[in-house]
DNA sequence: TGCCAGTCAATAGG
DNA sequence: CCTATTGACTGGCA
């Protein structure tokens, strides 16, 4: 299965799933593949790898970055796919979901925190726009040619624009590749009756034994894999969805409540699966989702690396990012924004508090320490 | 082994 | 074309 993936990978991704072993890498940028800007250059970094700056990145504001970000690509009129792979190193696919459910940031792997530096970075690059709008001409001019011309030398082309994705709809021709090229198992798509069970059983147990397993499967004619799969997918969408809440209820309010208490859940267990509403209507079921009930064998957050949350964790803000990302700072704006955008009556002015309280964390961290003081307040 | 975080990539819907 | 959804897969960890 993987062959043709690593095929198109090839362009983008610097040493994709090479995890947390990129050490100082030599050629990260753009040098392996001239022309292929991925990793932004990271301006005025001293050559520091985008892995290396993860380690030293200040808390950075994920939703407001995804915001800002989302907004930067539709006033622009670039795609998702074109920034994914040209700027993050990622597929359409997963930069869509990234951008519309990003984790908090204590909440993400040195990993999943990557894409957050890189639209950092990218945001604080001046000519970002630019090149990007660049890319996307050529890669245009790039289709258009090879549809006229005979598919021939198109290699060629290939690397100048890479990807070249101009197949998709036009030509449907992902590359002959090898003989058995019919031996793709189709994408299994549940029905909506199947979901439901699933949702059901999910709700009875969300860590279902091997048996119960193997019953659902072969109750509903799936491959226990596919239950497998569809159980890891579900819960981890629902963890998902509460870490969303977290995030809002961050950003609206700046403090009083705990953030993380176990409400919600039940909102965020309705509308996991995407398809919001398609609970045909029946959802009278008292949702209590394993999730965090009582504390059974449910989640647990999972002893990752999110040690010091919980208390005072003071929720980056964009100035945060400032610090290490100079020419940042214009991105306040998203933030203000994100302030306005939730009119719950005082929010504001608990987000000026919790400005306040930002602004002053860090004139005490700037006084600990030295850092590249370049904030804007 | 089982879980999880991240992703990919097929596909559905606009 | 583009974006959103989602089943499957990979690699790390306990």
């Amino acid at each position: 299965v993987s062959s043709s993936q690593s095929v198109r990978r090839l362009c983008v991704q610097p040493e994709k799933h090479g995890e947390t072993q990129a050490p100082p890498d030599p050629c990260e940028p753009s040098q392996c593949q001239p022309d292929t800007p991925l990793p932004p250059p990271a301006p005025g970094h001293a050559g520091l790898s985008v892995q290396e700056m993860v380690a030293v990145s200040p808390e950075l504001d994920t939703y407001a970055i995804t915001k800002k970000v989302k907004e930067v690509l539709t006033d622009n009129n670039l795609g998702q796919r074109l920034f994914g792979e040209s700027v993050l190193g990622l597929t359409q696919g997963s930069v869509s979901d990234l951008l519309a459910r990003p984790k908090p940031w204590h909440k993400l792997s040195l990993k999943g925190r990557e894409p957050f530096v890189r639209m950092q970075l990218w945001l604080s690059d001046p000519h970002s726009v630019d090149k990007l709008t660049e890319m996307k001409r050529l890669e245009k001019k790039v289709c258009v040619k090879r549809r006229h011309s005979s598919v021939s030398e198109s290699a060629v082309l290939e690397s100048a624009v890479c990807a070249g994705e101009c197949s998709e709809a036009g030509s449907p021709q992902p590359l002959p590749r090898e003989p058995q090229a019919q031996l793709k198992k189709p994408r299994v798509v549940l029905a909506p009756e199947e979901k439901e069970a699933l949702k059901r059983a999910y709700q009875q147990k969300p860590y279902p034994s091997p048996k119960t397993i193997e019953e659902l499967a072969s109750q509903l004619g799936l491959k226990t894999s596919t239950v497998i799969n569809w159980f890891h997918n579900y819960r981890s969408r629902i963890r998902r969805e509460l870490f969303i809440e977290e995030i809002q209820a961050a950003a609206g309010e700046g403090g009083e409540k705990g953030v993380a208490e176990g409400k919600g859940v039940a909102e965020a267990e309705s509308s996991c699966d995407g398809t919001e509403s398609d609970s045909t209507a029946e959802s009278n079921t008292s949702r209590a989702p394993g999730l965090e009930e009582g504390g059974g064998p449910a989640d647990r957050p999972h002893p990752h690396q999110d040690a010091q949350q919980g208390t005072s964790r003071h929720v980056g803000t964009f100035a945060d990012a400032t610090m290490i990302f100079p020419e940042s700072s214009a991105l306040s704006a998203p933030v203000a924004a994100a302030m306005a955008r939730n009119p719950k009556d005082s929010s504001l002015r608990r987000k000026k508090a919790a400005n306040l309280n930002s602004i002053i964390h860090r004139l005490e961290r700037a006084a600990n320490r030295e850092e590249p003081n370049v904030w804007e307040f």
